[in-house]
DNA sequence: CGTTGGTTTGACTTCGATCAACCAGTGTGG
DNA sequence: CCACACTGGTTGATCGAAGTCAAACCAACG
C-alpha cells in the first residue's frame, strides 16, 4: 500500500532542513539555525513519489507526517457509498497527513500529481521534539490552525459562492500559493484535471469548463489546457466579492 | 467587545475540571487525576454568557480558548462583502477558538444561542502546561485533528449531498453529539433557527423547511418547531448513503 | 391584542447537473 | 507508419434541485 517501492528507497536523498528551498513555509519556519538542525535529525531522508502513485491510502496507520519538498499532491476522501471527493491540493512546503492524528489513521488517500519528493517526519519523534523546542510546537500549532482556517474558508466558498466565483477563488488561491513560493502569481501550470478541480469545489467538470469560459470572456484570465495566465488579478478579486453581478442565488 | 460585562464577572464560578460533567469530552479527557488537577489551575473560573450575546468577535486578539461547560454556541464568519456564514455549533465539552491560533486573532464571531457557561483557558499557559504534560499535548492535538476531520466531513457533505441528505446528516450529527453527552439521541431540542441551519449547510431557510417536510413525510423524523424526535435512526443513515433515491444530481 | 421573529407553503425562476457529441493529444500494437 | 483506443477537455441541449419572491401562519411577549 503506502510502502515505498524498492526503487524509491534507493532514491532516498540525504539533505537537511536548513538548506531546503521551502524552509520558510515548512515546519522549521521561524526557528533558529540550531533548532532547525535538530529538526533535521528526525527527517533523515527524502522520498520520491512517482506521478500517479499513492504516498498513503485511507486507512493506513499514521506513522509519519509528510512535508512536501517538491512536487504536487491531491488528497481524496471516499464516503461509505463510494463517492470520492478531493479534499486538498498540496505543494512544496505544505505538511500532509495532519488529519490523521485524531484516529492514528489516515482518513484520506494521497496521490502525487507529478513526480515529487517528500520529507517523512515520524510523528512520535515530532511530538517528543516539539516538547523540547517551543518554537517547533508553536510552528506545529500554527500549521494546525492554518489548516482549520483554510477549511473554514473552503466551507464559506462552498456555502456562498456561485460556480464562477468558486473558480475565480480557486485560481486566486493557486496564485497566492505560487507567490509565497517565489513563483509567478500570474502565470502557472495546473497539475490537476478539470474533474479534480470540480470535485474539490463541489462542481462537475463541465461546469468548471464553462466557468473558465466565462472568466475568459470577461478578459480576466487566459487559460488553455492547464496553462493559466491571470490577466487582471484585481478584477478576479472584485469578481469574488460580488462585483461581477451579485443579487444572484445564494 | 469580548470583555465580559461586570455582571458576568460577578457570576464567575470556581470549580475544577475533575468534577466537571463533560470532563471526558473536554481537554482533560484521558488524563490522570493529578494532571487534571494541574489543568484546573489554569482555568480558575467559569464565565456566564447570556443568550444572544457574543463571547468574542472576529478580529479580537486570541487570549483564551473557551471550553463550553453548559450551553450552546454558534460561530459565524463574515466575508469581505458582508455575507455571513455559520461555521459551527458548539455544546458542552467542545473547545472553542482553536481557529484563532494561526493569526493570534479570532476569525469568527461566537454567539451564545442559550444562557451558557464557558471555561476560559489562557492559551499561553495552556501551551506551557502542555509541554510539561504530554497527555495534555496529546489531548490538544487530538482536538485539533478532530476539528480538521470534522471540517473535511463537512466539505464532503457540501460537495456531494443533496439538501435533504444534508439535513439528514445534520440531524444525525446532532443526535450523535447528544448521545456522547449522555442525552437522548432521538429526542432533543434544536437551539438554532432554520436560517442558522441553512447557513451552516449552504442552503436557504426555505429549503431547510422543505427538507424537514420530506424527512417527515418519509416517517423518519417528527419535527415541530425546534423539538426533534428521530423515529428511525437507521433509515436516516441509509438515506444519507443514497438509499433514499440516488442517481440524482451531484 | 398588536407586534415581532421565526416557520411553513406556494408559484416561479435559474444555476448547475446530466447526457451526448465532438475534438486534441498520446500512446499502442499490428 | 497508420489505425485505434484512450484520456482529458470543450460545447450544446435539456432537466431538475434549489433559490427567490411572496403570502400566510404561529407562538411569544410586551
Amino acid at each position: 500500500m503506502n510502502v515505498p517501492s524498492i526503487s524509491s528507497l534507493k532514491q532516498a536523498i540525504k539533505k537537511n532542513c536548513s538548506s531546503c528551498q521551502v524552509h520558510e513555509l515548512c515546519l522549521s519556519a521561524g526557528m533558529s539555525a540550531d533548532d532547525t538542525e535538530r529538526l533535521s535529525t528526525i527527517t533523515p531522508q527524502r522520498l520520491r513519489v512517482r506521478k500517479g502513485s499513492a504516498l498513503y491510502h485511507a486507512g493506513d496507520p499514521l506513522r509519519s507526517l509528510y512535508a512536501v519538498h517538491v512536487g504536487f499532491f491531491k488528497t481524496t476522501m471516499s464516503s461509505e457509498d463510494g463517492r470520492e471527493q478531493v479534499t486538498g491540493f498540496l505543494m512544496g512546503g505544505d505538511l500532509m497527513g495532519i488529519d490523521a492524528i485524531s484516529n492514528d489513521m489516515h482518513p484520506c488517500h494521497s496521490i502525487a500529481l507529478e513526480d515529487s519528493e517528500v520529507c517523512p517526519v515520524n510523528f512520535n519523534q515530532l511530538q517528543k521534539l516539539s516538547r523540547e523546542l517551543p518554537p517547533l510546537q508553536h510552528s506545529l500549532n500554527r500549521i494546525f490552525s492554518q489548516e482549520i482556517v483554510r477549511n473554514h474558508e473552503m466551507l464559506q466558498l462552498m456555502g456562498t459562492l456561485s460556480a464562477e466565483e468558486r473558480m475565480a477563488a480557486f485560481l486566486l488561491d493557486m496564485s497566492n500559493r505560487m507567490r509565497t513560493r517565489g513563483y509567478s502569481p500570474t502565470t502557472f501550470v495546473l497539475r490537476m484535471t478539470r474533474e479534480d478541480i470540480g470535485s474539490y469545489l463541489g462542481l462537475r467538470l463541465e461546469t468548471i469548463c464553462r466557468a473558465i469560459a466565462v472568466l475568459r470572456d470577461h478578459g480576466m484570465v487566459s487559460i488553455s489546457g492547464r496553462t493559466v495566465e491571470i490577466l487582471c488579478l484585481s478584477q478576479l478579486i472584485q469578481f469574488i466579492n460580488g462585483v461581477g453581478h451579485r443579487s444572484h442565488q445564494r
